[in-house]
Order: C-alpha cells, then sequence, then structure tokens
RNA sequence: GGGCCCAUGGUCUAGUGGUUAUGACGUCUGCUUGACACGCAGAAGUUCACCGGUUCGAAUCCGGUUGGGCCCA
C-alpha cells in the first residue's frame, strides 16, 4: 500500500525548486509588488525553533501572495556584523581582541561567521523558505556597508549628529557604549551596607545605606526627603565621608524614598541614572571613578586598579575594621547588564556619537500611526517605548567587527572631517583623512569606533528598495510593504528604522508590520541554555520533516507566545499524508481534466459552494496573517467536509465516465485545496500536484499555480447537501453503534418529514448506494405513530423576546409532560407562576420525536425536524 | 513599580453576549468501508484561574485578586 514519504519527497522538491527558481523577484515586472523587509539572520550558525517558527510565519505570507499573483520580493539575507561574531571569536580562539592587529581581528570575525552561511541556507531550505538568493545580502558587505555610512554622512550633514559628553551605558567586558534599548535587566542578590557618615564640626554619626560603597570616592552630595522630619535637622549641614574625608552638603529631593534604607541617600557623580539626574539639577562634577574597562581611577586611592567588585569587598573589609560600617543587609535588585554578555553595565561619562532622536518624537508617533500593526496591540508598545524615551540615541561602539564611522578627528582641538559619500566605503583606520593636519596643528586622527550593529539593521527597508543605486526601482518599490519581525524588538529594530527612514527619507519605511511571539518550552516558560530546557529542531526534523515543523507554527496565532508542543508534529504529518491520500484518489478519479456539466447532482453542488465561501474565509484570514485561523478552517474542510463527507457520498459515482459532475467537483475542490494547503505544507502539495493535476495544469510547480477562484455560493445547493450529509451521517453512526460495519447491507430507509422530499431530491441514489440500502424513499408523513420526547428552547429567541420571564418559561417547556404533536405547527400555551398567559409560536423550541413501533423491525434516528426510519 | 498580553477536559488549543463549549495529542470501544489503520464511527474526560458587578442570559463585557509571559523602570 503506498504511502506518503516525505524523507524522500522532500529533498526532492526542494532541489526542483532550486533549479526552477520559482521564488525569484522580477524587478522589470509590472506585476503588483509585495516586498518583505525580512530580518536577516543572524549568522550565528544554531537553528533554533523561534527561528524555525519566525520565517517560517514570513513564509506563509510570502507564498501566498505569490499564489495571489503578486512579485514577491522576499530576500535571502545574513546579518553578519556586531558583538556576538567578536565574543564567540574572541572564546574560540583564546584571545582578546585588543591582543592581535585590528584588522587581523576583524578578519577572524568575517571568516568565522562565513562558514555558517551555507549551512543555515540549509536550514532555510529544510524548512521550505520561499526566499530569493537572486537578491541576496548580508549586512557586512561592502557594498551594505557603504549604505550605513552614506546615510550617516546625510544625517550629520542635516545636523543631526552630535558628539556628546555626558555618561552613558556602558559596558566594560565589551568595552563599548550601549543604547539604552541594548541593556537588559537581571535579578541579583546583593548587600545593603550601612555606613557612618559625621556631621562637620559637631562629629554627629548620620548612617548612610548603599549598595555601592566602592563608589564612596565619587560621593558628592547627601540628600533626604523634604517631609522627613526625622533628617529635618540634617538639611544644609555638611557630612564628612568616610575613608575619603571629602566634605559633602547635605540637601532635600523628593527622589529620596525617605523609607529605603535610612533614608538618607549619597549622590555620586556616575552611580547610575538617578545619580545622573541629581549631577544635573545641582551642577555637579562628572568626577569618574571607575574607567573604561572597570578599574577604579586614581580618584579612588588605594582602591585604584582595582576592579570594582574587589574594590567593593576591599572598602567594605576596611570600613568593618575602621568600625565605620554598622550593618549589612540582604538585598534583592535588578540590575543593568549589557545584552549581549551580561556583565552589569556601569555609567560613565566617555564621549559618543548620538543621533538627535528625543526631539523627533511626535514625528516618530506620526509615522507609527501610518503604519497597519498586525496584531494591533503591539502599536501600543512601540508608542509606549517611544513615549519613555529620555536620551538620544549613542551610536558609536568602542568595538570591531562592524561597520566603521566615517570620519577622522583632529587630535588636539577635535575639529571633524567627514569622509566624502563617493569614497565610501571606508574605514577611517586604515585610509588617512583628505588632510593630515588641522588648522590648529593637531593631526586628523582616523575614528576608531564603529556603529551600532542597529545602524546596519535600521536601513534594511533602504537596502531593500535600491536606495542610492537605482531611483527608478527605489520609487517603485519604497516603501516596502511589509516588515516581519518579534515582539521583543519593537524598541530596537522597528523604532529605529522608523526613525531612520523617517530622517533620512521623510516617509515610512513599510505599509505593515507583523509581529510575532515566542517560541517556549513545553512548560510555558522561556527556552534558555542556562535553563537546560531547550529544544533542538534538528532532531525533530529529521523525525517528522520540514511540512510538520511549519504545520507547528501554522497552528500558533500571530502575535502571542507558545509552549512547543510535539504533538503538533504529529499532526501535521497526518495531515500531509491525508492530503496526499485524498488527492490521490482525485487524481485516478481524474485522469483527463473534468469540465463543468450544465447539471448536476445536489451534493456536487453543495460541496463547490462551500468550497467557494471557505476560498473566501481562507483569503480574509491570510489577509490579516491569521495563518493559525486560515489552517485550520483549511484542515477541517479537507478533511472533514472534503473526504468524510462528499468523498464517501460521491465516491460511487466518481469513477465513471459518464458523470462529469462528481469529477468536477473532486478536481476542482481537491486542486483548489491543495493550492490553499501549499501554503503551509509546500512540500507534500507539490508532490500530489506533480503525479495528480500538472498534466492537465500545465504550471511547472504548483507554487507558481495561482490562487484558486472561488466558485459562486449556491444557497439551494448548500441546503440540500447539509440536508443529505447529516442524513447519512447519522445514519452511518447508527450502523456503527449497532456493531454492523458501515458497508454492510440495509433493507429500505424512509426519510420522513413535510420537507423531506424537496431536500433529497436528486440526491436518492448518493445516499442509497453510500448508506448501501435497499431502497430511498422520502415521505412527507409517517403511517406509525410519533411522539415528542423532548421539547428544547431556543434561548436566541426567548431571551430577546421575554426578558425578565425568559427563564421560567424555560422551565416550564422543559417540563412538558407528553405534549400534543400539534404544538409543532400550532405553538404552545403557558401559564406563568403568576397567572399570566404566554402564547409561544413553534419559532421558540425545537422538539426531538420518537417513533413507537410495535414491531421491532424498524429503528429511528431523529435528524433535526426529519425522522430517518431503517428497516434492518 | 509601570505598559501590553495570557489563564478553557490529562496536555495544548479554538471560541469578544444565547445554554449540548471547538479541535488536536493521549485514553477507551467498535469497524480491514473500492485514497488513507498516520484511517473511519463512537465514548469518557472541562466548577471555562478566583471574587464581585452589568445583563433575561457571561468562557465571552466591566472592576478587583491570584498565577504566567513579553517589554520597560
Amino acid at each position: 500500500m503506498a504511502q506518503y514519504d516525505w524523507k524522500e519527497s522532500e529533498p526532492k522538491w526542494q532541489a526542483k525548486w532550486k533549479e526552477w527558481e520559482i521564488y525569484r523577484f522580477d524587478p522589470g515586472s509590472d506585476k503588483q509588488v509585495y516586498s518583505i523587509d525580512n530580518p536577516p539572520r543572524y549568522a550565528s550558525g544554531a537553528l533554533h525553533l523561534g527561528h524555525a517558527y519566525g520565517y517560517t510565519v514570513i513564509d506563509f505570507a510570502a507564498r501566498y501572495k505569490r499564489l495571489r499573483g503578486f512579485n514577491v520580493f522576499f530576500p535571502l539575507c545574513f546579518d553578519v556584523n556586531g558583538t556576538p561574531v567578536e565574543v564567540r571569536v574572541e572564546k574560540v580562539k583564546g584571545i582578546k581582541a585588543h591582543d592581535i592587529p585590528r584588522q587581523e581581528f576583524i578578519k577572524m570575525c568575517s571568516e568565522f561567521a562565513e562558514t555558517y552561511i551555507g549551512e543555515m541556507t540549509k536550514q532555510f531550505e529544510t524548512l521550505g523558505e520561499s526566499m530569493d538568493p537572486s537578491i541576496y545580502y548580508q549586512t557586512d558587505a561592502i557594498y551594505y556597508r557603504k549604505l550605513t555610512q552614506v546615510s550617516f554622512i546625510r544625517m550629520f550633514k542635516k545636523g543631526l549628529v552630535y558628539k556628546g559628553h555626558f555618561p552613558i551605558n556602558w559596558c566594560t567586558r565589551c568595552g563599548t557604549a550601549l543604547a539604552d534599548a541594548e541593556v537588559d535587566y537581571a535579578p541579583r542578590k546583593t548587600k545593603l551596607n550601612f555606613i557612618k557618615f559625621a556631621e562637620v564640626g559637631t562629629g554627629r554619626e548620620v548612617m548612610i545605606a548603599t549598595t555601592r560603597p566602592e563608589l564612596l570616592c565619587t560621593c558628592l552630595m547627601v540628600a533626604v526627603h523634604p517631609d522627613d522630619a526625622s533628617k529635618a535637622d540634617l538639611v544644609g549641614k555638611e557630612l564628612i565621608t568616610p575613608m575619603f574625608d571629602r566634605k559633602v552638603k547635605v540637601v532635600t529631593d523628593p527622589k529620596v524614598d525617605p523609607d529605603f534604607g535610612t533614608g538618607t541617600v549619597m549622590i555620586c557623580s556616575i552611580g547610575d541614572k538617578d545619580d545622573l539626574e541629581w549631577i544635573m539639577k545641582y551642577g555637579l562634577p562628572l568626577d569618574k571613578g571607575i574607567d573604561e574597562s572597570g578599574k577604579m581611577t586614581p580618584l579612588c586611592g588605594k582602591y585604584a586598579g582595582m576592579a570594582v567588585a574587589d574594590a567593593r569587598k576591599a572598602i567594605i573589609e576596611d570600613m568593618k575594621k575602621a568600625g565605620l560600617l554598622v550593618k549589612q543587609e540582604d538585598l534583592d535588585q535588578n540590575i543593568g547588564v549589557c545584552w549581549r554578555c551580561h556583565t552589569p553595565i556601569e555609567f560613565l561619562k566617555v564621549p559618543q556619537w548620538f543621533i538627535r532622536s528625543v526631539e523627533f518624537k511626535e514625528r516618530v508617533l506620526e509615522m507609527v500611526d501610518k503604519i497597519v500593526w498586525k496584531p494591533e496591540f503591539m502599536k501600543i508598545r512601540i508608542k509606549d517605548w517611544i513615549n519613555s524615551l529620555a536620551w538620544d540615541w549613542v551610536v558609536s561602539r568602542q568595538r570591531y567587527f562592524a561597520t566603521a564611522i566615517p570620519l577622522w578627528e583632529c587630535d588636539k582641538c577635535g575639529d571633524v572631517i567627514i569622509a566624502e559619500e563617493k569614497d565610501c566605503y571606508v574605514d577611517p583606520t586604515v585610509t588617512p583623512a583628505r588632510v593630515e593636519r588641522c588648522k590648529c596643528g593637531g593631526r586628523y586622527v582616523g575614528s576608531p569606533d564603529v556603529f551600532d550593529t542597529w545602524m546596519d539593521s535600521s536601513i534594511s527597508p533602504l537596502y531593500n528598495t535600491f536606495w542610492e543605486r537605482d531611483e527608478h526601482l527605489f520609487k517603485k518599490l519604497y516603501p516596502m510593504t511589509m516588515r516581519p519581525q518579534s515582539h521583543d524588538i519593537i524598541r530596537t529594530w522597528a523604532y529605529y528604522t522608523i526613525l531612520r527612514e523617517m530622517l533620512l527619507i521623510g516617509e515610512k519605511p513599510w505599509n505593515e508590520v507583523m509581529i510575532h511571539g515566542f517560541i517556549m518550552a513545553p512548560d510555558g516558560t522561556p527556552m534558555h541554555a542556562s535553563a537546560g530546557n531547550t529544544i533542538d529542531p534538528k532532531p525533530l526534523l529529521e523525525k517528522y520533516g520540514g511540512d510538520a515543523m511549519r504545520y507547528y507554527a501554522s497552528t500558533c496565532s500571530l502575535g502571542m507566545d507558545h509552549a512547543f508542543k510535539e504533538q503538533e508534529l504529529v499532526r501535521g504529518n497526518r495531515l500531509a499524508t491525508k492530503a496526499w491520500n485524498v488527492m490521490r484518489l482525485v487524481g485516478s478519479a481524474c485522469k483527463t481534466k473534468p469540465s463543468q456539466p450544465s447539471s448536476m447532482h445536489p451534493i456536487d453542488q453543495w460541496i463547490l459552494s462551500r468550497f467557494g465561501a471557505l476560498v473566501h474565509e481562507v483569503e480574509k484570514y491570510n489577509e490579516a496573517y491569521e495563518f493559525d485561523k486560515a489552517m485550520a478552517r483549511i484542515e477541517d474542510f479537507l478533511w472533514h467536509e472534503f473526504a468524510d463527507h462528499y468523498i464517501e457520498l460521491s465516491k460511487h459515482r466518481a469513477y465513471s465516465e459518464q458523470d462529469e459532475g462528481a469529477r468536477f467537483a473532486l478536481y476542482t475542490v481537491g486542486l483548489g485545496l491543495l493550492k490553499m494547503i501549499s501554503v503551509f505544507l509546500p512540500h507534500v502539495a507539490e508532490d500530489a500536484y506533480q503525479s495528480s493535476f500538472k498534466q492537465h495544469e500545465g504550471s511547472v510547480s504548483i507554487h507558481v499555480s495561482g490562487w484558486p477562484a472561488a466558485p459562486a455560493r449556491d444557497k439551494e445547493g448548500e441546503r440540500k447537501g447539509e440536508a443529505v450529509k447529516e442524513i447519512v451521517a447519522a445514519v452511518r453512526a447508527w450502523k456503527s453503534s449497532k456493531g454492523m460495519s458501515l458497508n454492510a447491507e440495509i433493507g429500505a430507509v424512509e426519510i420522513v418529514g413535510p420537507l423531506a422530499g424537496d431536500l433529497i431530491s436528486g440526491s436518492e441514489m448518493d445516499m442509497g448506494q453510500t448508506l448501501k440500502a435497499k431502497s430511498l424513499v422520502a415521505l412527507d408523513h409517517v403511517k406509525l405513530r410519533e411522539i415528542i420526547e423532548r421539547v428544547k428552547p431556543v434561548h436566541s429567541k426567548l431571551g430577546p423576546a421575554f426578558k425578565r420571564d425568559a427563564k421560567e418559561i424555560v422551565d416550564h417547556l422543559q417540563s412538558l409532560k407528553n405534549p400534543d404533536m400539534k404544538i409543532v405547527t400550532d405553538g404552545v400555551t403557558l401559564r406563568l407562576n403568576d397567572g399570566r398567559e404566554i402564547r409561544l409560536s413553534p419559532e421558540f423550541f425545537v422538539v426531538e420525536k420518537k417513533i413507537l413501533s410495535e414491531k421491532g423491525e424498524l429503528d429511528h434516528i431523529a435528524v433535526a425536524d426529519l425522522s430517518v426510519l431503517v428497516y434492518r
């Protein structure tokens, strides 16, 4: 018995697709463009479930739009930049970046990342992603970095760039500045230290609580809350800092929490953002207690040169000995850490390049409103983020493997020479400035800084639309259609891109943004290598295949996080097999392409009409990127309406050349379903298409064969077909309950009811053959006695009509004893507890009937308001 | 601490005002039906997180509580 073998099929079609180049974007085409600002895959090599899911959802959109006739732009691209690669290279090679010549280290990083690209491309193919290698790019290439530099030069010339001289987030391990967006927060246990300060003159002891005693050397001021009566006598006095004997003033400030620690706070020059706020507010100097490598500066006296953690231990020991440390309490706190290496960040004053962004909040928010966010609530997240921005964007990084900042600075006066656009890409640490000497006599030195990785990432829509390379294509392609991404990088990738494009182009980068969630561990918690709960998709792909993994992706609703469930891959496998088998039957029934006959059986009209409705429904869901709903509807229709009901009912006609109607319906619905399913399960769809439909259709691949046309709605056909379906299903269930096999022959079948003749006319043969009944007739009334077994209230009608009385009426209806058959036509009169009489017409209830038969020779099956009598 | 999202049979999930709450995986029963036993027909299993409110009627709307996730401080 033949079976669908995905292991053989998937690689076969993947190779064919590559050969046929069916995913190719055609820049010269007049077809409407659907362009995807696809996230360049980070060059780390390892495939996570999150990647497998994320790129597959994007592929659903790409395949759907391709079938709808769009000229789809879906680039194969990789992000090859930045600190993570550096960190890995340092680890693998056992070196530090600054140990070896700069260019040599950069080369190492580039080569390291390059080794993964082939493997990652293969991973995409295994998953059946339809990315286009003809519009390939990677972010470390000269052609890409050149654009980053050109865009920077433009912004520089517009006055949007400045060098800032205030504290910024600093990672002492990476030795670089970080943007707020690059700071993560991690819980940590620390000690709150209670330290004695002394009042100048009186020598009175004042207790101060701090988590960072090593910063005592930079203590500039002490603050208490203005309403804190117990501290009122301190205000305006001067204190002596312990260990460093520095005189500091006591001020009041509403930002102090009087209930935290001792309610007395020391203000340091570089502690955190609160400190910085105070520094600015009180005009204090920015003394530097910690240097760029995380060591204490000479300002810290005997602790100079010590790492921060060591200095903290040392000063605590010293203060204990000196009796200055009174006590320590455990404290849970969240500290800012570097998002790449998780080293606690410091707040240091190291001059950096900034892009003006805070002042453009309003304009960016306007841009945000012009973009359609799917799901829509994600718009709230980006708006919240934009509204919370307090700082401009720090774009310089003191790193290596990234795009160079194209400028030279005078080593004496700081004068800047910016590169010419025509000379980009340029690395100013390699290429000297146009002018060697500054007017002041100083020498121009190339900037050793590089750009924040988001400076590259945030121009992907400009790269993709040929900005500054092909004006014609740029006009045609910008803005792009859709940006897909996950919700964690709304504050970075989405925000920075909108900001950049607004500053450079003045227009939104895309028409819409599709934001997907995360794949969590099966228990619903995030997957972390440290938690040991990560799931490697590779063995899953080997066990179930690409279509099964894609099926899993299709069950995830957009924007939500989803716990991973292997059972969905099991289901995906089964669905692929089911679809393949259904199409095999369709194919064997349709050796020639059937054409639409002038008349068809009601069930043929029924399935075509239902299929038409399904096409519209799936279109609606796909347009909204609600692929989970689309897939669920297709699956349900294919498996149940089409296979279980229609095929079972039409099978007996399917092989007859005389019956074009069944063959036409099988072919039309089968092929249409296959096209819709090809968006989700491209491999099995291609396999079935090639063996059963290609010879009649002509398109080289199902993936370029176009979206199915929806047959017109046929209400009459649907009404009849539904009734036939219900009756046949009920009789089959009845057979099963009697222990009969489903193809067991039965005697006469009578369908009884006023509308029975109308409903089954034209379907007698289909029903009789399917049920294996000796005869099948419709009767408008029964010869035997009928009684009403149950009266069921219709709440949706009773509620609005009777409001407050509805509940009581329901009770009365349900407790009716042996009501007369006449109520079906005449309605019923009820007396309420308060004496009122209520007349209910038949629309307010449904009755379940039972046939009384003296002999046991027949069974009665109730189907809606019909009675089905089966003579055994 | 703030913003957003989530809570439904053993597990995962559909369901934004109408009472028999969807489907899948698993479990149990029957059936080799002219494509499919990775199938077909059934069954059991859900106090719809908790409390309160609105309503004739709430899984669904509102408020609060608890727990979880994401983002931020």
